[in-house]
DNA sequence: TAATTGCTCAACCATAGGGTTGAGTATATC
DNA sequence: GATATACTCAACCCTATGGTTGAGCAATTA
């Protein structure tokens, strides 16, 4: 079980934003503009802008020039690394898991019950 | 994709420090006291107990008196959540994905190819 | 009872994060 | 050329975060 790279502090980071995972969710329906990932937010351009400025230095999106716009893609291959770190706690969730604290638990009542 | 609910905020949080990713690491191993938690980190017991205090408030972990000490246990579920959270961008990065968007970038270049 | 251990809490510091506004730049349209 | 659009950047504000030290409390050991 060991650290792999620390581009999880980045990736963790910028999905502890409500704002940022939402901008997530609409790229998943496609290629979007800066100005369409502010718009449901609520919030000025600026602060859309500096969001995805987040998304981008942690590498999970891409951005293309198009005119004056600026498209910014999904870039999933750092969610897969993030996946990949959370599949290990797996068996920690696991209805085997769960089984074996059981089990535990049982044997800890067992020393209770026996002399020691 | 809708955003279920936001403790993920927390949870992304608690997640994005690698020295609170070190200590789940070290969970796995079964429970710990603060102190256990705090010898590898190279940092006071006073910020190893605030991480714990992060993680505890994320529920990541549970914590349980035994004498002076605290014991500290992994509590899996919301890494689940987490996990659970991931998998929806799992299209993103699989192998079908990535032969979708090659289709999609012929099919701009038959675009350019064709009159349009 | 006294001393030691295993913490937590409070105060503080420095930096980062989420937000704003105002100005500036580059592209598109009139 | 003038104007509007789609941003980015800089400055600023406030709060959160990661770290420290020093004090204090609770439980264990001497």
């Amino acid at each position: 079980m060991v650290e792999q790279l620390n581009d999880l502090d980045a990736t963790f980071g910028a999905l502890s934003d409500p704002s940022r995972r939402a901008m997530l969710a609409e790229l998943t329906l496609g290629e979007r503009s800066v100005s369409d990932l502010a718009a449901p937010l609520s919030m000025s351009l600026a602060g859309a802008s500096k969001h995805v400025q987040v998304l981008e230095r942690a590498g999970l999106v891409r951005r293309r020039k198009h005119g004056r716009q600026q498209m910014i893609a999904l870039d999933a291959a750092r969610l897969k690394r993030a996946h990949d770190w959370l599949d290990k706690y797996r068996v920690f969730w696991s209805s085997a898991h769960y089984a074996l604290e059981q089990a535990l638990k049982e044997e800890k009542s067992d020393e209770h019950g026996r002399s020691a």
